[in-house]
RNA sequence: GCCAAUGUAGCUCAGAGGUAGAGCACUUCCUUGGUAAGGAAGAGGUCAUGGGUUCAAUUCCCAUCAUUGGCUCCA
């Protein structure tokens, strides 16, 4: 008997060569129906392999990480069964489970090239397998058993991979006619998956090495119920409808020009009035938390990025300087606002005293991003940060922490982005030579970071090895409307420049000391924000935010006058909205407001005018009957207010 | 930058070796209306650009440019 140890702490005894299966069948059999792997000491395995020893066990449904992950490599070993019965000769590369979903990477015999045709007839061919719930069975074998079996094949990525593995560490798993080098772990049977398909195509080179051959990448998905994948394919429809390149072609907020240049936004009136909100709004929560505002040129002497280093990192890679008429004269367009911000804080003397300086300033800058790097607003080679720069004692980085944490919050909560994570990343505890800045500072700010998230109720995860080499970092990664992720605010420590600007201040024991700067964005950039917040909002962006918060319909032109006064009046109470005075029924100016996501109608008509009154339908609401326009102005303020007294 | 797909009216997209079509938007006219599409007429395109094949190319081929998806997930 060997002793089996579950997550609660309680102890079970089973015959040795027990299985995850029967462990499960054991608990309950609803459990064994959902189980799908088993972590035995930490290690993920098969539910169907032999256990012989004592050891700490969990059991992995579908909604943990290590359950998705068995299915979906399965999933993908599913997928390449199907492919070569109908495509014999087919090479496999590598088919792992990815974050959402699988994929396989594969070379048709014969020059031959998968097409979108193709799906049909492999997602027919997937199911077949699923449900004749073949038996997936692993098999441990020696590296010239396994090298007989792929040369057979020849399969030559396959070899390629089994000559890099240890002899005794190598294993195969079966099902129905496919055999497949693989580590595992698996599920027990193909019947497991109730819903599979394949998504998409792409080219992906052999090792991601672009001198190598160019394989095709099947993308596929699976669920282990049938709704669930209907209800996946329907986020993926909203995904494409909230995106924010349609979004922002339809509400008029911002143009790509390739004759202005790729990557460069132009912003049009309604993006600009969306950016010009979101900016005033941050600017005045900074000013309440004693930042100062500061403007800086678009480009700088070159001398100034070499001094900073960032000439050696983006030089070669980036715009190239600007020539003046003045011998050997040459500026950059700025890739960063940093160097900048620090001969700002060398323009005068520091005493102990005065930090930390918080200076801001939302700076354009620019960086010469690879072409097929550019997507929308979230990838441009022209963007505007929020950038602000904190000078700081030692002593003062947790404090410091802890008001910008504050600040990332607010504005989270501000903006209904209610799900996110924080990361912290620090120094790789087994390399600690690539780090500048001292052993002291180093220790002295990851302990900060770490206690002023904690203190502000963050639960960060920790990274090590992940820090920037000139400092530690906390990230703030927030989910969307849909479960996706994006990387938001960011609080760095910088050791470096401080050290190449040679940054001084007086300390209280009349030395010279050296600051410790902080580098934070909360939006990160304006572009990726605004992108990250349309797809958030599908363009239902919040009162305040939104460009036009009304629009007032007349019923016939007749009313157009009144629709006019209304627009004036409400204008006095910063109210910002326009009429539509087309020569269009009510029913059709409904309509094409609400398509355009226009969060209150006023519709104004004989009765209307007679009372100056408004009637008011508010977007997925209807009519809300009508109110006196200074009532609807108040209605307004005060769902404004709403949004930043909780 | 590399691979693939795509590029036709302001937008969304049909189409075919014989120099173009729809819907929406736009202009004009009719209609003056009560909570998600009123009617009619009109205007609008070197079919991304440059070559090639052909009697004939927007259509086929090549190149360029742009857009999109991927090139990070390691049996």
């Amino acid at each position: 008997m060997i002793k089996i140890t579950l997550p609660d702490g309680s102890v079970r005894e089973y015959p040795k060569g027990v299985t995850g299966l029967e462990i499960a069948e054991n608990i309950s059999p609803r459990l064994a129906k959902e189980v799908l792997s088993i972590s035995v000491n930490e290690e993920v395995w098969d539910l169907t392999r032999a256990i012989d020893f004592d050891a700490k066990i969990k059991l992995h449904k579908f909604e943990e990480e290590e359950g998705k992950h068995a299915f979906w490599h399965s999933s993908a070993h599913v997928m390449a069964e199907a492919i070569e019965s109908l495509f014999p000769g087919t090479k496999f590369g590598i088919g792992p489970a990815v974050e959402n979903g699988f994929y396989y990477d594969i070379e048709l015999p014969n020059g031959r090239v998968l097409s979108e045709n193709d799906f049909e007839a492999i997602n027919k061919k997937m199911m077949e397998i699923c449900q004749q719930n073949n038996k997936i069975v692993r098999k441990e074998v020696g590296k010239e058993e396994a090298i007989n079996y792929f040369k057979q094949k020849n399969d030559e990525y396959k070899l390629e991979l089994i000559s890099e593995l240890e002899d005794g560490t190598i294993s195969l798993y079966s099902q129905g006619n496919f055999v497949d080098l693989c580590r595992g772990p698996h599920l027990p049977s193909t019947g497991y998956i109730k819903a599979i398909k394949v998504l998409s195509l792409a080219g992906a080179y052999w090792r991601g090495d672009e001198t190598r051959k160019q394989l095709t990448r099947v993308y596929g998905i699976s669920f282990p119920k049938q709704k669930m994948l209907e209800e996946y394919l329907l986020m993926l429809e909203e995904a494409k409808k909230r995106d924010h390149r349609k979004i922002g072609k339809e509400l008029e907020l911002f143009h790509f020009s390739p004759k202005v240049g790729l990557g460069m936004a132009l912003w049009l009136p309604q993006g600009t009035l969306l950016r010009e909100k979101l900016e005033s709004w941050l600017t005045e929560e900074l000013k309440k938390r004693d930042y100062e505002m500061v403007k800086t040129p678009h480009i700088g002497h070159i001398d100034l990025y070499k001094t900073s280093g960032h000439y050696e990192k983006y030089g070669k890679d980036s715009f190239q300087p600007i020539q003046t008429p003045a011998e050997g004269e040459a500026f950059m367009l700025k890739p960063m606002n940093c160097p900048h911000h620090v001969e700002i804080y060398k323009s005068r003397q520091f005493s102990y005293r005065d930090l930390p300086y918080r200076i801001a300033e939302f700076g354009t800058v620019y960086r010469y991003e690879q072409h097929g790097e550019l997507h929308g607003l979230t990838r441009v080679r022209c963007f505007t940060q929020d950038d602000a720069h904190v000078f700081c004692r030692p002593d003062q980085v947790k404090d410091e922490f802890k008001k910008i944490i504050e600040l990332v919050l607010y504005v989270f909560k501000s903006l209904n982005f209610n799900d996110f994570k924080s990361q912290i990343s620090l120094r790789d505890p087994n390399d600690k030579t690539k780090y500048i800045g001292s052993e002291e500072n180093w220790e002295k700010a990851e302990k900060a970071i770490q206690e002023a998230a904690t203190e502000m109720g963050l639960n960060p995860t920790i990274e090590l090895g992940e820090a920037a080499f000139y400092g530690p970092k906390l990230d703030f990664i927030v989910k969307d409307a849909l479960g996706r992720n994006w990387q938001l605010g960011t609080i760095q420590v910088d050791y470096n420049l401080p050290e190449r600007f040679e940054l001084e201040y007086k300390g209280s024991d009349n030395e010279m000391h050296r600051p410790i700067m902080i580098h934070r964005a909360i939006f990160g950039s304006m572009e990726r924000f605004v992108a990250v917040l349309i797809e958030h909002t599908a363009g239902k962006f919040p009162i305040w935010l939104t460009p036009k918060q009304f629009v007032v319909l007349p019923i016939s032109e007749k009313y157009n006058d009144y629709a006019k006064k209304v627009v004036n009046l409400l204008k006095k109470y910063d109210i910002r909205g326009e009429i539509d005075d087309r020569n269009e029924k009510i029913g059709r100016k409904i309509r094409d407001n609400e398509l355009k996501r226009i969060p209150y109608l006023l519709i104004v008509g004989e009765k209307e005018e007679a009372e100056e009154t408004v009637s008011v339908r508010k977007q997925g609401h209807g009519d809300l009957g009508s109110m006196a326009v200074e009532k609807f102005a108040e209605f307004i303020n005060d769902e404004i207010k709403k949004y930043f007294n909780n």
